[in-house]
DNA sequence: ACCTGAACACCGTTCAAGT
DNA sequence: ACCTGAACACCGTTCAAGT
């Protein structure tokens, strides 16, 4: 809302077209409709253009897509890289990624290292610059970076994807009072896990999973530097 | 191949249709054409029938394509679960799917824990009944064990989505050599670790980051066993 | 250089009708 | 109960034409 003339106003578009307007807009739709529910048709009504108009600004949907989520990805950056402990700076870094992305659930599985997506590149150099500020190994750093990056954007596009499922139709409680149900009509001699979790599942928070696995990576590390 | 006719063959489809037979005809159609290639009339066409017996089997083409994605995640839990040190079992487990879901780049998106998707429900259940060998106390292993599921699906859908860009029309190394191209273009000064680690990314390769991404979690959990 | 908007080649889904 | 296939309401993308 805002940056962007609204479906209300008659008659052309106010100034100039430009790929920052298109991506805007495209972010407001997509937060409306879904990326299900994001079209041109929705797009050219709310930039009041053509077709061709955005065409001659982005290549494509999914360029345009890829766009808004590595836009939606720079809130997390916007905080300066602070000089404490590297490893709880990776964590804050990690969080901030999660909830920059939360409220935008199309986002996170269009989150890509690209060439073109520049808040994706500062987010891995940034995971890399910390992890070069602790003991490991250098010839590590890439690889224990890329895993990072590969599990907060991983992770998150997971928890997005079942939100935007959840978010359809019914609320999140009835969904998974409902997948409760179910697990506790399972076998219990075949599922004894499952048929006794069913009140975490009812209770389980997605960001609190999100930071668990987290830790568990942040703890693996802090392991491996203190030399196995 | 082998499971359903092939368009070659003529006339009328020998046999009943069954969710089966619809499920077999998507995974090999999906794997063919990927997940955006994969359209109900190629699916009618091998099938030698009408849309609507497709509907009679399956609601719609998204619980088609979960269904086929949860049918070749079943290959990693072909093996019964083995009696050993849990966390080799659970690194053996995660390594399985991987696995399983690495051949068909648009399986891993659509793996979610969902009363209709049986081998998800399995993947938790095995996660879950490791995670009870080891000391973790029994509050924690639910938390623990999404955690894992999480990594272990959303980090090879990632990957997945990453294969599935590229395979559409260059090769793997044009791909990345390009990549590596534009990380050495940028500003040093700004991008000290990007522009320092392009032949990693030359040489990376997405299975070793999968494990080294594990292996910190595995440590992790063994340094939190271990009573921190 | 930037924009228009009609036209094109699709797509998933529905449904009256058959067996 | 299961299948047929035409019809419907879309969809992203192109492109000749404008300014």
């Amino acid at each position: 809302m805002g940056v962007v003339p609204q479906t209300g106003s008659r008659g052309r578009r106010a100034g100039a077209l430009s790929q920052e307007v298109v991506v805007a807009a495209a972010i407001e739709l997509l937060d409306e409709h879904g990326d299900r529910g994001f079209t041109f048709k929705l797009l050219t009504e709310r930039l009041r253009t053509g077709a061709g108009a955005v065409y001659w600004h982005v290549a494509n949907r999914d360029e345009l897509v890829a766009l808004a989520a590595d836009r939606v990805l720079g809130a997390a950056l916007a905080t300066p890289p602070a000089a404490g402990d590297p490893e709880a700076e990776l964590r804050a870094l990690a969080l901030a990624v999660y909830d920059a992305l939360d409220p935008h659930p199309w986002a996170a599985a269009h989150v890509t290292v690209d060439p073109d997506l520049v808040n994706a590149l500062r987010l891995l150099e940034r995971i890399g610059r910390l992890l070069a500020r602790t003991p490991l190994p250098a010839e590590r750093h890439f690889m224990v970076a890329t895993a990072i990056f590969n599990y907060v954007t991983g992770v998150t596009a997971q928890d997005s994807a079942r939100a935007a499922t959840v978010g359809a139709s019914q609320t999140r409680d009835a969904v998974f009072a409902r997948y409760a149900a179910h697990w506790e009509s399972l076998d219990p001699a075949a599922f004894p896990f499952l048929t006794g979790a069913t009140d975490d599942l009812r209770r389980h928070d997605d960001r609190d999973q999100f930071v668990t696995g987290l830790d568990l990576i942040l703890d693996g590390l802090r392991r491996q530097l203190a030399g196995d």
